[in-house]
DNA sequence: TATTGTTATACTCTATAACTATA
DNA sequence: TATAGTTATAGAGTATAACAATA
């Protein structure tokens, strides 16, 4: 159960096995925060317009790519609690951007869907959501690099099971 | 202002210009978003038996580093507003690990310093987040790995203020 | 009995305004 | 007048328990 680190590569980062103070500029936590809060931060100003925040982004997004799919099977994929996903579609809903419908042979579930408006709407969404994305992606270097971010953080990720109940 | 992004990289990634529906595995914020949380939550359950939440690491780590210095300065090097700096230091200073000392020059302010009781349990405090941290590290890959990721998310932070007031 | 969606509720983080004591 | 620390408070986000309708 002892970390077991590869050898030979100790050119900048702080100590591993020592008893040292850490650095607050070499701590995965610390850092992985500080630069999602960042995103966010831009995600929410580039939004603001739109009155759209990151969940409600993610399930407009996946709602548009994979439609009818059930209340808890979105919240579940996106990690959002069952019961904290009701005001945040009863938000969508209200403003007539997506819509419940009772399911067919299950008449406890609901399935969702996009509204015509929602479908515009989210349209208007991606091209903002590019606008986001594309100075991120500039910041880190360019394409290939965000590639490698993603891949350390699915490192990071892997065999987890989402958190949700 | 539009984004020129290196070109040849799009081996794995989604687009950066067509109107295409992001898909959620590609997407920065949401990565680093669910990474962040996984991070913390092993940090969380790391230190559940000693009492100890990130915040509370990174300013018990921070006196420990540098003793003496201003609360606000603390406060304002992890990104902590003042008025929520408080209570937490009073938690620290109740449990007899840290202190307030008012400030001979200017006794407006509060140097902070770790008790000998403190400076104790910030010892085996370290310990339990190596063990913490070089998990991390192993998911990573090795400390190269490590070495990396800090460099992109720094990329992301580079030029960016302190989220302080 | 178990599950879907729901309500109510509580707890943590974060954010702002206003106060006090010093400067 | 401005600053350091403080108080009070409000808003997100997230967590759990319990209920009604349906399976």
């Amino acid at each position: 159960m002892t970390a077991d680190i590869k050898p030979g590569s100790r050119r900048r980062g702080t100590s591993e096995t020592s008893a040292e103070l850490p650095d607050k500029e070499s701590i995965i936590g610390y850092k992985l925060r500080r630069a999602q809060l960042l995103v966010f931060q831009d995600f929410i100003q580039t939004f603001a317009k739109m009155k759209v925040r990151p969940a409600e982004f993610s399930v407009l997004a996946m709602i548009a790519r994979t439609p009818g799919l059930k209340q808890t099977e979105i919240a579940e994929a996106l990690g959002i609690k069952r019961a904290n996903f009701v005001a945040l579609m009863d938000g969508l809903e209200t403003r007539g951007l997506a819509d419940r419908r009772k399911g067919d042979i299950d008449r406890r579930s609901h399935s969702l869907h996009l509204t015509p408006e929602g479908e515009r709407f989210v349209r208007k969404m991606i091209a903002t959501w590019n606008e986001h994305e594309n100075r991120m992606i500039e910041r880190l270097g360019g394409a290939q690099d965000r590639d490698h971010l993603i891949e350390l953080l699915d490192r990071l990720l892997a065999g987890e099971p989402s958190p949700d109940e």
